[in-house]
DNA sequence: TCTGGGGTCCTAGGACCC
DNA sequence: TCTGGGGTCCTAGGACCC
Protein backbone atom coordinates (compact mmCIF):
# COMPACT_ATOMS: atom_id res chain seq x y z
CA UNK A 1 0.00 0.00 0.00
CA UNK A 2 1.15 3.46 -0.88
CA UNK A 3 0.20 6.60 0.67
CA UNK A 4 -0.36 9.42 -1.07
CA UNK A 5 2.27 11.96 -1.10
CA UNK A 6 1.04 15.41 -1.28
CA UNK A 7 2.00 17.18 -4.88
CA UNK A 8 5.27 18.75 -5.15
CA UNK A 9 6.65 21.35 -6.66
CA UNK A 10 9.60 20.91 -8.41
CA UNK A 11 11.59 24.00 -10.51
CA UNK A 12 14.72 22.91 -13.29
CA UNK A 13 16.55 25.96 -13.96
CA UNK A 14 18.85 25.67 -16.33
CA UNK A 15 21.03 28.24 -17.95
CA UNK A 16 21.22 29.32 -21.20
CA UNK A 17 24.08 28.44 -23.60
CA UNK A 18 26.17 29.04 -20.37
CA UNK A 19 29.62 28.77 -21.39
CA UNK A 20 29.11 30.96 -24.35
CA UNK A 21 26.48 33.54 -22.33
CA UNK A 22 29.60 34.31 -20.05
CA UNK A 23 31.99 34.51 -22.68
CA UNK A 24 29.76 37.00 -24.04
CA UNK A 25 29.60 39.06 -20.99
CA UNK A 26 33.64 39.55 -21.44
CA UNK A 27 33.41 40.07 -25.41
CA UNK A 28 30.25 42.04 -26.09
CA UNK A 29 31.33 42.98 -29.23
CA UNK A 30 30.42 39.37 -30.22
CA UNK A 31 26.71 39.42 -29.78
CA UNK A 32 24.75 38.45 -32.38
CA UNK A 33 27.67 36.30 -33.75
CA UNK A 34 28.25 32.29 -34.45
CA UNK A 35 30.15 31.82 -31.48
CA UNK A 36 31.87 28.38 -29.94
CA UNK A 37 33.43 27.55 -27.01
CA UNK A 38 36.15 25.18 -27.14
CA UNK A 39 39.64 23.66 -28.41
CA UNK A 40 43.28 23.94 -26.80
CA UNK A 41 45.73 26.30 -27.41
CA UNK A 42 43.23 28.51 -28.95
CA UNK A 43 44.31 32.09 -28.91
CA UNK A 44 42.99 35.48 -28.24
CA UNK A 45 45.62 37.94 -29.89
CA UNK A 46 45.61 41.33 -27.63
CA UNK A 47 47.54 43.04 -30.41
CA UNK A 48 45.02 42.99 -32.83
CA UNK A 49 41.78 45.07 -32.25
CA UNK A 50 37.70 44.32 -32.68
CA UNK A 51 36.99 40.70 -34.03
CA UNK A 52 40.15 40.37 -35.81
CA UNK A 53 41.48 39.01 -32.33
CA UNK A 54 39.70 36.35 -32.73
CA UNK A 55 40.31 32.96 -34.07
CA UNK A 56 37.53 31.74 -36.36
CA UNK A 57 36.54 27.75 -36.78
CA UNK A 58 38.30 27.28 -40.04
CA UNK A 59 41.46 27.97 -38.56
CA UNK A 60 41.09 25.84 -36.19
CA UNK A 61 44.15 21.93 -36.46
CA UNK A 62 43.81 19.43 -34.02
CA UNK A 63 41.89 17.04 -31.50
CA UNK A 64 38.69 18.74 -29.57
CA UNK A 65 34.97 19.04 -29.64
CA UNK A 66 32.61 22.09 -29.39
CA UNK A 67 31.90 22.46 -25.59
CA UNK A 68 29.12 25.31 -26.17
CA UNK A 69 28.20 27.13 -29.23
CA UNK A 70 25.56 30.32 -29.05
CA UNK A 71 21.88 29.92 -30.43
CA UNK A 72 23.55 31.78 -33.49
CA UNK A 73 26.21 28.66 -33.92
CA UNK A 74 23.09 26.29 -33.30
CA UNK A 75 21.52 27.40 -36.56
CA UNK A 76 24.45 26.25 -38.32
CA UNK A 77 24.31 23.03 -37.03
CA UNK A 78 27.05 23.29 -34.50
CA UNK A 79 26.02 21.86 -31.21
CA UNK A 80 27.91 20.49 -27.79
CA UNK A 81 30.20 17.40 -28.61
CA UNK A 82 30.68 17.69 -32.19
CA UNK A 83 34.24 17.62 -33.39
CA UNK A 84 35.79 21.29 -34.05
CA UNK A 85 36.81 19.84 -37.48
CA UNK A 86 33.09 18.94 -38.38
CA UNK A 87 32.00 22.08 -36.86
CA UNK A 88 34.17 23.89 -38.98
CA UNK A 89 32.58 22.71 -42.07
CA UNK A 90 29.63 24.08 -41.14
CA UNK A 91 30.60 27.40 -40.05
CA UNK A 92 33.71 28.16 -40.81
CA UNK A 93 33.19 31.71 -40.13
CA UNK A 94 32.18 31.35 -36.30
CA UNK A 95 34.13 32.66 -33.87
CA UNK A 96 36.22 30.60 -31.54
CA UNK A 97 36.95 31.21 -27.58
CA UNK A 98 39.05 29.01 -25.80
CA UNK A 99 37.52 27.54 -22.71
CA UNK A 100 37.67 29.73 -19.28
CA UNK A 101 36.75 27.25 -16.61
CA UNK A 102 37.79 29.40 -13.36
CA UNK A 103 35.39 32.22 -14.75
CA UNK A 104 32.25 29.32 -15.50
CA UNK A 105 32.79 28.05 -11.97
CA UNK A 106 32.50 31.79 -10.43
CA UNK A 107 29.53 32.68 -12.42
CA UNK A 108 27.76 29.31 -11.31
CA UNK A 109 28.52 29.94 -7.85
CA UNK A 110 26.77 33.76 -8.39
CA UNK A 111 23.73 32.13 -9.94
CA UNK A 112 23.00 29.61 -7.22
CA UNK A 113 23.78 31.98 -4.50
CA UNK A 114 21.26 34.21 -6.24
CA UNK A 115 18.22 31.22 -6.42
CA UNK A 116 19.34 30.21 -2.69
CA UNK A 117 18.40 33.85 -1.92
CA UNK A 118 14.71 33.18 -3.31
CA UNK A 119 14.48 29.47 -2.78
CA UNK A 120 17.39 27.70 -0.45
CA UNK A 121 16.35 24.14 -1.52
CA UNK A 122 18.29 23.17 -4.02
CA UNK A 123 20.16 20.08 -5.49
CA UNK A 124 23.33 20.33 -7.86
CA UNK A 125 23.22 18.87 -11.01
CA UNK A 126 26.45 20.41 -12.54
CA UNK A 127 27.69 23.77 -14.02
CA UNK A 128 24.82 25.46 -15.27
CA UNK A 129 21.96 23.22 -14.11
CA UNK A 130 19.89 22.98 -10.57
CA UNK A 131 16.69 21.67 -9.40
CA UNK A 132 15.24 23.88 -6.60
CA UNK A 133 12.26 22.29 -4.69
CA UNK A 134 9.66 24.81 -4.13
CA UNK A 135 6.67 23.08 -2.34
CA UNK A 136 7.51 25.07 0.81
CA UNK A 137 7.05 28.40 -0.57
CA UNK A 138 3.84 30.13 -0.66
CA UNK A 139 3.98 32.29 -3.61
CA UNK A 140 2.63 31.15 -6.97
CA UNK A 141 5.16 29.71 -9.59
CA UNK A 142 4.91 32.36 -12.45
CA UNK A 143 5.77 35.21 -9.79
CA UNK A 144 8.06 32.78 -8.23
CA UNK A 145 9.88 31.92 -11.45
CA UNK A 146 10.37 35.41 -12.82
CA UNK A 147 11.75 36.63 -9.10
CA UNK A 148 14.41 34.06 -9.34
CA UNK A 149 15.18 34.63 -13.30
CA UNK A 150 15.49 38.02 -12.13
CA UNK A 151 18.01 37.59 -8.97
CA UNK A 152 20.13 35.26 -11.22
CA UNK A 153 20.01 37.84 -14.06
CA UNK A 154 21.08 40.77 -11.32
CA UNK A 155 23.71 38.30 -9.80
CA UNK A 156 25.23 37.75 -13.12
CA UNK A 157 23.71 39.19 -16.43
CA UNK A 158 22.62 36.12 -17.64
CA UNK A 159 19.35 34.70 -18.66
CA UNK A 160 18.36 31.34 -17.58
CA UNK A 161 15.36 29.05 -18.44
CA UNK A 162 12.72 27.07 -15.84
CA UNK A 163 10.43 24.33 -15.67
CA UNK A 164 8.23 24.25 -13.08
CA UNK A 165 6.36 20.77 -12.00
CA UNK A 166 5.45 18.18 -9.61
CA UNK A 167 8.84 16.60 -10.20
CA UNK A 168 12.14 16.16 -11.60
CA UNK A 169 11.45 14.20 -14.41
CA UNK A 170 9.02 16.45 -16.00
CA UNK A 171 10.64 19.64 -14.92
CA UNK A 172 13.99 18.99 -16.38
CA UNK A 173 11.86 18.49 -20.05
CA UNK A 174 9.79 21.82 -19.59
CA UNK A 175 13.08 24.13 -18.66
CA UNK A 176 14.05 22.70 -22.71
CA UNK A 177 11.14 23.64 -23.68
CA UNK A 178 10.92 27.59 -23.95
CA UNK A 179 14.60 28.11 -24.34
CA UNK A 180 16.26 30.77 -23.80
CA UNK A 181 14.89 32.89 -21.08
CA UNK A 182 11.77 30.52 -20.59
CA UNK A 183 9.10 29.78 -17.90
CA UNK A 184 6.98 26.78 -18.83
CA UNK A 185 4.82 25.38 -15.85
CA UNK A 186 2.77 21.99 -16.20
CA UNK A 187 1.06 20.38 -13.96
CA UNK A 188 0.11 16.71 -14.23
CA UNK A 189 -3.09 16.56 -16.50
CA UNK A 190 -0.82 18.25 -19.08
CA UNK A 191 0.91 15.55 -19.41
CA UNK A 192 -0.76 13.95 -22.30
CA UNK A 193 -1.25 17.25 -24.37
CA UNK A 194 2.57 18.72 -23.81
CA UNK A 195 4.71 15.87 -23.00
CA UNK A 196 3.30 12.86 -25.02
CA UNK A 197 4.03 14.82 -28.38
CA UNK A 198 7.99 14.69 -28.14
CA UNK A 199 10.47 12.47 -28.72
CA UNK A 200 11.24 9.71 -26.40
CA UNK A 201 14.89 11.19 -26.27
CA UNK A 202 14.06 13.93 -24.05
CA UNK A 203 13.33 11.76 -21.19
CA UNK A 204 16.44 12.13 -19.11
CA UNK A 205 18.13 8.99 -18.96
CA UNK A 206 17.37 7.46 -22.59
CA UNK A 207 20.01 8.42 -24.57
CA UNK A 208 20.98 7.60 -28.16
CA UNK A 209 21.49 3.41 -27.76
CA UNK A 210 18.13 3.17 -25.64
CA UNK A 211 16.04 5.11 -28.46
CA UNK A 212 18.13 3.15 -31.37
CA UNK A 213 16.23 0.00 -29.45
CA UNK A 214 12.70 2.34 -29.45
CA UNK A 215 12.27 3.33 -32.38
CA UNK A 216 13.23 -0.44 -33.83
CA UNK A 217 10.06 -1.60 -31.79
CA UNK A 218 8.40 1.70 -33.23
CA UNK A 219 8.60 3.80 -30.39
CA UNK A 220 9.41 7.05 -31.29
CA UNK A 221 7.31 9.46 -29.20
CA UNK A 222 7.03 9.75 -25.43
CA UNK A 223 3.33 9.25 -25.92
CA UNK A 224 4.11 6.10 -27.73
CA UNK A 225 6.46 4.60 -25.02
CA UNK A 226 3.70 5.60 -22.67
CA UNK A 227 0.99 3.59 -24.85
CA UNK A 228 3.47 0.11 -25.22
CA UNK A 229 2.97 -2.60 -22.98
CA UNK A 230 4.62 -2.66 -19.40
CA UNK A 231 5.41 -6.29 -20.15
CA UNK A 232 7.19 -5.58 -23.73
CA UNK A 233 9.31 -3.00 -22.00
CA UNK A 234 10.74 -5.43 -19.67
CA UNK A 235 11.18 -7.86 -21.75
CA UNK A 236 12.99 -5.67 -24.32
CA UNK A 237 15.09 -3.97 -21.56
CA UNK A 238 14.95 -5.69 -18.43
CA UNK A 239 13.14 -5.32 -15.31
CA UNK A 240 14.38 -2.31 -14.00
CA UNK A 241 14.68 -0.23 -16.90
CA UNK A 242 11.58 -1.53 -18.22
CA UNK A 243 9.87 -0.52 -15.52
CA UNK A 244 11.13 2.63 -14.96
CA UNK A 245 10.48 3.54 -19.10
CA UNK A 246 6.65 3.06 -18.69
CA UNK A 247 6.69 4.99 -15.35
CA UNK A 248 8.73 8.36 -16.81
CA UNK A 249 6.13 8.23 -20.08
CA UNK A 250 3.57 8.39 -17.65
CA UNK A 251 5.11 11.51 -15.97
CA UNK A 252 5.43 9.70 -12.87
CA UNK A 253 8.92 10.39 -10.85
CA UNK A 254 9.02 10.00 -7.16
CA UNK A 255 12.70 11.44 -6.51
CA UNK A 256 13.64 13.97 -4.30
CA UNK A 257 15.85 17.06 -4.64
CA UNK A 258 18.77 16.24 -2.68
CA UNK A 259 20.69 18.82 -1.13
CA UNK A 260 23.87 17.21 -0.23
CA UNK A 261 25.66 14.37 -2.16
CA UNK A 262 29.05 12.86 -1.58
CA UNK A 263 31.68 12.59 -4.06
CA UNK A 264 32.03 8.99 -5.24
CA UNK A 265 34.83 8.87 -7.46
CA UNK A 266 37.90 11.69 -8.40
CA UNK A 267 39.49 11.05 -11.78
CA UNK A 268 41.84 12.67 -14.27
CA UNK A 269 41.86 11.93 -17.77
CA UNK A 270 44.01 13.17 -21.01
CA UNK A 271 43.41 12.81 -24.51
CA UNK A 272 47.05 13.43 -26.53
CA UNK A 273 47.36 15.54 -29.50
CA UNK A 274 48.80 12.81 -31.15
CA UNK A 275 48.58 8.76 -30.70
CA UNK A 276 51.40 7.64 -28.82
CA UNK A 277 53.27 4.60 -29.06
CA UNK A 278 53.87 3.05 -25.68
CA UNK A 279 57.72 1.68 -26.40
CA UNK A 280 58.32 4.79 -29.21
CA UNK A 281 56.98 7.60 -26.69
CA UNK A 282 57.82 5.61 -23.54
CA UNK A 283 59.20 8.99 -21.68
CA UNK A 284 56.76 11.05 -22.71
CA UNK A 285 53.99 8.55 -21.74
CA UNK A 286 55.35 7.88 -18.14
CA UNK A 287 55.73 11.56 -17.72
CA UNK A 288 51.58 12.18 -17.97
CA UNK A 289 51.30 9.23 -16.57
CA UNK A 290 52.56 10.57 -13.26
CA UNK A 291 51.69 14.20 -13.67
CA UNK A 292 47.88 12.52 -13.95
CA UNK A 293 48.48 11.14 -10.78
CA UNK A 294 50.08 13.62 -9.04
CA UNK A 295 46.74 15.56 -10.09
CA UNK A 296 44.76 13.40 -8.72
CA UNK A 297 46.16 13.06 -5.23
CA UNK A 298 46.15 17.01 -5.30
CA UNK A 299 42.78 16.63 -6.00
CA UNK A 300 41.81 13.81 -2.87
CA UNK A 301 44.19 16.12 -0.57
CA UNK A 302 41.88 19.34 -1.62
CA UNK A 303 38.90 17.07 -1.16
CA UNK A 304 40.34 15.43 2.23
CA UNK A 305 39.52 11.85 0.81
CA UNK A 306 41.22 9.21 0.11
CA UNK A 307 40.64 6.57 -2.44
CA UNK A 308 40.57 2.82 -1.14
CA UNK A 309 40.72 1.74 -5.14
CA UNK A 310 43.01 3.21 -7.86
CA UNK A 311 41.91 2.50 -11.33
CA UNK A 312 43.41 3.51 -15.12
CA UNK A 313 41.31 4.09 -18.18
CA UNK A 314 43.04 3.85 -22.03
CA UNK A 315 41.26 4.44 -25.15
CA UNK A 316 43.58 3.09 -27.68
CA UNK A 317 43.67 4.49 -31.31
CA UNK A 318 40.51 3.05 -32.57
CA UNK A 319 38.35 4.32 -29.71
CA UNK A 320 38.57 0.88 -27.78
CA UNK A 321 38.14 1.72 -23.86
CA UNK A 322 39.47 -0.86 -21.54
CA UNK A 323 39.47 0.04 -17.77
CA UNK A 324 41.61 -2.12 -14.58
CA UNK A 325 41.39 -1.31 -11.06
CA UNK A 326 42.85 -2.28 -7.62
CA UNK A 327 42.19 -2.36 -4.09
CA UNK A 328 44.42 -1.02 -1.50
CA UNK A 329 44.79 -2.21 2.01
CA UNK A 330 44.80 0.86 3.18
CA UNK A 331 43.36 4.11 1.25
CA UNK A 332 45.13 6.50 0.05
CA UNK A 333 45.94 10.41 -1.33
CA UNK A 334 49.65 10.11 -1.95
CA UNK A 335 50.83 10.74 -5.63
CA UNK A 336 53.65 8.11 -5.41
CA UNK A 337 51.06 5.36 -3.86
CA UNK A 338 48.56 5.94 -6.42
CA UNK A 339 51.41 5.96 -9.24
CA UNK A 340 52.57 2.86 -8.32
CA UNK A 341 49.14 1.07 -7.90
CA UNK A 342 48.01 2.74 -11.42
CA UNK A 343 51.19 1.35 -12.73
CA UNK A 344 50.63 -2.23 -11.63
CA UNK A 345 47.14 -1.71 -13.45
CA UNK A 346 48.97 -0.88 -16.47
CA UNK A 347 50.94 -3.97 -16.79
CA UNK A 348 47.60 -5.94 -16.74
CA UNK A 349 46.70 -4.41 -19.92
CA UNK A 350 48.04 -5.68 -23.58
CA UNK A 351 49.73 -2.65 -25.07
CA UNK A 352 50.19 -3.37 -28.62
CA UNK A 353 48.04 -0.49 -30.32
CA UNK A 354 48.84 3.59 -29.99
CA UNK A 355 46.78 5.58 -27.10
CA UNK A 356 44.86 7.87 -27.58
CA UNK A 357 43.29 8.56 -23.66
CA UNK A 358 45.36 7.93 -20.43
CA UNK A 359 43.38 8.23 -17.23
CA UNK A 360 43.22 7.51 -13.45
CA UNK A 361 40.33 7.44 -11.16
CA UNK A 362 40.06 6.99 -7.16
CA UNK A 363 37.36 5.69 -6.18
CA UNK A 364 35.55 3.53 -2.41
CA UNK A 365 36.14 7.15 -1.00
CA UNK A 366 36.58 7.60 2.82
CA UNK A 367 36.97 10.95 4.82
CA UNK A 368 40.84 11.79 5.14
CA UNK A 369 39.59 13.65 8.36
CA UNK A 370 37.20 11.26 9.89
CA UNK A 371 39.37 8.76 10.50
CA UNK A 372 39.15 4.96 9.88
CA UNK A 373 38.37 2.54 12.22
CA UNK A 374 42.13 1.18 12.08
CA UNK A 375 43.68 4.95 12.33
CA UNK A 376 41.46 5.29 15.10
CA UNK A 377 43.14 1.89 17.21
CA UNK A 378 46.18 2.84 15.43
CA UNK A 379 46.22 6.12 17.43
CA UNK A 380 44.64 4.90 20.70
CA UNK A 381 48.45 2.35 20.74
CA UNK A 382 49.93 5.63 20.87
CA UNK A 383 51.87 6.62 24.15
CA UNK A 384 50.20 10.00 25.48
CA UNK A 385 52.41 12.41 26.62
C1' DT B 1 39.70 15.46 -39.80
C1' DC B 2 35.74 11.89 -36.48
C1' DT B 3 34.68 11.61 -31.29
C1' DG B 4 36.87 16.31 -24.28
C1' DG B 5 36.81 15.68 -19.37
C1' DG B 6 34.39 15.19 -15.22
C1' DG B 7 31.15 12.36 -13.19
C1' DT B 8 26.95 8.65 -11.73
C1' DC B 9 24.58 4.41 -11.95
C1' DC B 10 23.75 -0.32 -13.48
C1' DT B 11 24.91 -5.10 -14.75
C1' DA B 12 27.18 -9.32 -14.37
C1' DG B 13 30.40 -12.82 -13.02
C1' DG B 14 33.54 -14.73 -9.67
C1' DA B 15 35.49 -15.05 -4.98
C1' DC B 16 34.51 -15.86 -0.51
C1' DC B 17 31.87 -16.45 3.69
C1' DC B 18 28.06 -18.18 6.40
C1' DT C 1 28.91 -37.20 -0.16
C1' DC C 2 25.89 -34.24 -2.36
C1' DT C 3 23.14 -30.35 -2.70
C1' DG C 4 21.72 -25.13 -1.89
C1' DG C 5 21.13 -20.29 -1.14
C1' DG C 6 22.10 -15.51 0.40
C1' DG C 7 25.14 -11.61 1.10
C1' DT C 8 29.07 -8.78 0.15
C1' DC C 9 33.17 -7.34 -2.12
C1' DC C 10 35.85 -6.87 -6.22
C1' DT C 11 36.49 -6.05 -11.10
C1' DA C 12 35.23 -4.72 -16.08
C1' DG C 13 32.39 -2.67 -19.13
C1' DG C 14 28.76 0.25 -20.77
C1' DA C 15 25.02 3.80 -20.94
C1' DC C 16 24.19 8.19 -19.87
C1' DC C 17 24.61 13.13 -18.29
C1' DC C 18 26.60 17.96 -18.05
Amino acid sequence: MKENSPVRRIAHLDMDAFFASVELLHYPELRGMPVVVGGRNVPVRQDLAGTERFARLRDYVGRGVVTTSTYEARAFGVFSGMGLMKSAQLAPDAILLPANFEAYRDYSRRFKAAVASVAPCIEDRGIDEIYIDLTAIPEPSLPLARRIKQAVLDATGLTCSIGITPNKLLSKICSDLDKPDGITILGMDEVPTRIWPLAARKINGIGPKATARLERMGIHTIGELAAAPRELLVRYFGATTGIWMHEVAHGIDERPVKTVRETKSVSRESTFQRDLHVQGDRAELSEIFTGICLRVAEDLQRKQLKAKTIGIKLRFADFRTVTRDVTLEQPTDDGATIRRAAGLCLKRIELSDRIRLLGVRGSALVSATAGSADAVALQAELPLG
